[in-house]
DNA sequence: CCTCATGGTCAACGATCTTCGGCATGCGTC
DNA sequence: GACGCATGCCGAAGATCGTTGACCATGAGG
């Protein structure tokens, strides 16, 4: 009947304009008129597309997170799967950020952590793909051992859990500015040494 | 000459509102009137202690952040120095947020990471002490390995990096109600059980 | 009693988000 | 081709917020 527009490629271009703002100003400092501004839109037309600035912020780095982890099951799927210690290593170290535009979307990831404590939606984006993610990596440790010729030993699936959170905690850091990616990759390797060793 | 008052006292029970409608309403939900009536006072009080609203939080979240770090160093001078391994495990656990007033301090402390991504002045804040603490942890570690007779293996600086990074990726998961302090303190536990043996 | 620095209050202003009523456009239908 | 109306979009009013600046109250010193 009416006109007919891309709400996919409106929406977008928004979560962009948040994303950018966000990265200048902060969460807080994302405005309305700020996000018609930078998306060269009415502010009129922003309401319209979400129905209040909750709204809005939430869709964009809900947008932010599913970017990210789309980039890793990339960079991932871009790994040659005959080693599993290779696989395991390149799963990891996606976490480090080590290209631009998977620092920006790790930055926008990381600016949802504060907003989680008192929002438990936005905790669950954060949730780190649950059980089977920990269980793949279990698996891709014995693997890496059997390839290694080293016996199983101790409990895969802790043995995951903790790669996870060191990586995560040195995104963190990348992310934040306070380590670079070059170092982060460093401690990774070194633990993974550790581990597979 | 004029009246006395102690300002100490009122700046911290207006951090203490501060605080509460944090983890309430979430960073942004902190108003200056909201924060007048939950500490018992009129607007023009928080007005005439902070020049704007930015460093009335600010303020806030400094002083969580003190508190923490203040609570975790009792928790470790309250520690037999004389084994090197207890004193190991128990500087790690303090990031666990094993009581209820450390978990309110450490989700304080949780929600400024946000911030921090576009104001470098939080970023200071979150910083884990510097090199010093690198060091230091790095220094119980190798009389750990002598009190179990085991050798010195790798490179100290970074096992302490590791065990840092894991103890507060942990924390922050108990920060969010993602993980309970046992699980976490069981990871953290398995973690130093295969470094140190 | 007067002075005035300190502690505290209040009203007005601009910016902001939200709500709601209205305008325009163009597909479907006759 | 003309009409109907759902969709897309706009703008002004209302409510809330942070900030500003002038204002009042108190009480130790002269």
């Amino acid at each position: 009947m009416p006109k007919i527009v891309d709400h996919e490629e409106r929406r977008h271009r928004l979560a962009e304009a948040v994303w950018t703002l966000t990265l200048r100003d902060g969460l807080e400092g994302v405005t309305l008129r700020k996000v018609a501004v930078e998306a060269g839109v009415s502010m009129g037309q922003v309401q319209h597309y979400y129905a209040t600035r909750e709204d809005l912020v939430r869709d964009a780095i809900d947008r932010a997170v599913r970017a990210l982890n789309a980039r890793i099951e990339a960079s991932i799927r871009a790994t040659d799967p005959a080693s599993a210690e290779t696989m395991l290593r390149e799963c990891l170290r996606a976490m480090l950020a080590r290209d631009p535009e998977s620092l920006r979307l790790l930055q926008l990831s990381v600016a949802v952590v504060g907003r989680a404590i008192s929002d438990p939606a936005m905790a669950g984006v954060l949730a780190p793909g649950g059980g089977e993610l920990l269980d793949f990596t279990a698996g891709l440790i014995a693997a890496a051992w059997q390839e290694r010729g080293a016996p199983a030993r101790g409990n895969g699936l802790i043995d995951a859990d903790i790669c996870w959170n060191l990586a995560t905690s040195l995104g963190v850091d990348v992310a934040l500015g306070q380590r670079s990616p070059d170092e982060a990759l460093r401690v990774l390797d070194y633990h993974l040494d550790n581990l597979l060793g």
